[in-house]
Formats: structure tokens, sequence, C-alpha cells
DNA sequence: TATTGTTATACTCTATAACTATA
DNA sequence: TATAGTTATAGAGTATAACAATA
């Protein structure tokens, strides 16, 4: 009915409410709460584990998508990665600052244009691979045999909520 | 292998990239995506619900920590939602500032206080409750029988990561 | 009229570092 | 020396709205 996150429950001077256990309340139960904790946990692990590579948050999973997906253009990236269009344009820029990304006009709409890596891109991309990939081989040992559960469940909500 | 997120694929001119499905790779799998994913999703979703109500993100949990623990320190409560201390600062700023919240010293320390809600702020818990609530109707109804796995899982991540 | 992409703007969440007042 | 709380500052992630060019 109760608990102590993290390293809360071990300073010494007994007394205080800060020593105490915590009550969650209807908080415990909440799955919102923990999905925003999970998630700021791993995003904190995900940052330190790239800290000295030079990856950027928001670069991996774009260049993926467009390593995976030669031609791509924004507005399918901006779908694919669930967030509005106007959050990818800052981030092409810098991809093209640092030339990991090339822009080529596609035929049928001018409008709009194709991405593709770079072979800058490509090594870019293969080497933050690496850091990524540590960083979930640590998430998978957490879960264990239930991952492909986990995957399903988190699928679930990002596609059916709203 | 490969999968359409959201409502990706179904515009009409076939052809383009942006219609065709989207690969996402070794992204497919990993664990902390679809974390960002979900919890982004489960945000919007929260935020929809409580639109009307007044409810500002940050404040439901550290009002329930409070609501649930009279007593308990900032310390205490930056341990139990998982942030930093200078974080809570803000937040209880603001819920002092609509009188929602009160402070009283502590009597074996002269550092800090201790924080409970005052009438008003057991009111508008019991409101944001209720939408809170119904919000996590919505992703209790997504996980169905799992829902238990899924905050285990959760914990952990959230719990042992780092 | 609708869509693609850009820009301007703003809000939330979060962190680090430096500071104070205590302990 | 170490801890509680505050302040200042910064950065990531995200969104909305308005716009130009094109469909």
């Amino acid at each position: 009915m109760s608990e102590t996150i993290g390293k809360a429950a071990d300073a010494g001077n007994a007394g205080t409410t800060s020593d105490r256990e915590i009550h969650l309340g209807p908080l415990e139960n909440y799955i919102g709460f923990y999905l925003r904790l999970a998630q700021n946990a791993s995003f904190k692990a995900f940052k330190r584990h790239t800290g000295e590579g030079d990856l950027r948050p928001g670069w991996f999973a774009i260049l993926s998508l467009i390593g995976g997906n030669p031609g791509i253009t924004p507005i399918a990236l901006s779908r694919a990665s669930g967030r509005d269009k106007s959050t990818i344009t800052p981030v092409l820029r810098d991809l093209m600052r640092f030339h990991l990304i090339a822009r080529e006009s596609v035929p049928g709409d001018r409008r709009s244009y194709a991405l593709s890596l770079t072979p800058a891109g490509k090594e870019k991309l293969a080497r933050l691979s690496e850091h990524a990939a540590r960083h979930d081989a640590e998430l998978d040992a957490l879960v264990g045999g239930r991952k492909a559960e986990l995957l399903a469940l988190l699928r679930r909500i990002a596609a059916e909520i709203d």
C-alpha cells in the first residue's frame, strides 16, 4: 500500500517525515505516473551512455528513420516519430549543418523533399547505434523475458490513446 | 519487421515515401523508443482530460503526495517524485500562491518546513483526482489484465536504472 | 481548399551550479 | 563538512498559430 522510491528512506536521523515511508496513495497504481518515472530514468541513462559520444537525444531516432527509409520526407518523419512537423525542422537543420543528411527534390511534389544519409551520416548512425544498443541492453536485462509483452503494451498505449 | 505508427499510411496519392510503410529498423525493438512514445501519448491524453479543469501537469503528483503525507518536506517530495529539489520550489510557490498548501516550521530543523493541504487544496486534489482517475481508467482499459505486470516492469525500470 | 515545410513563440519538465542558513 | 531550500540559468521536448509555396 505504500513504498519509497529510489534512495529515499535511509538517512539516519529518524523522526521527520522525510525519513519515514512515503505513501503514494492513488499514485501507486497510476500507469501514467510510472510511465513518467520510467521514461525519465531511461532518458537520463540514455544521455549518460552517450555523453562522451556526441549523441543528441533527438538525433538518434530521426537519423535511424532516415537511414532505414531513404527518400523519406519531413512530414513522414514527423508521423513516424510521433511529433509535430514543426519540431522536425530544427533537427534536420542541425543534421544538415553537420553534413549528416542530404536533401533532394522529389519529382512529383515541389513542396517537399527527400532525405537520405550522407556517408558521414551513416558512420555517425552506426556509432550512435552502439551506444543505443548498450542502453537498450540494460533495459532488456531489467525486463528479462517479458520484453515482448512490455513492448506490446507500450505500443498499444502509444497508438491507441487519444 | 516494419510497421507504421499512428495514422501514417492512409493518405491517398500512392507512390511517395510518405505513404509507404515506414521501416523502424532497430528502433522497432527499443524499449526506450516506445517508452517515449507511450509516455508522450499518455501525457497528451492527460492534458486533454484536464484541459477544462485547471489541472497543471506538475501539480497533481505533488498535491497527491502532500495530501497523502501531511508534514512532508520539500526534499522528501523531490525524492518521492523522482525530481531534483530545485524543481520542487516553483511548484510549491505556485501552490502557495493559490492557497492550496500551507507551510509550517518543523520543530527539530530550522532549515526545513512541513507541508500540508489547506481545505481548498483538499478540494482541488479531489477534483483533480477525478480527472486523473478517468485518464488512468483509459490506460487500464488498454492494458487489460496485464496492468500488474506493466506496473511492475515500469517500477523496476524507474528504480533500478542508472 | 488542403498540404508541405518554415518560422515565431511559448510552455513544461528537468538539470546543474552557486548561494544561504542552518545542522 | 554536509544538508535543506532557493535562485539563476540552461537545455531538451513539445505544441500552436500563422505564413509561403504548391497541390
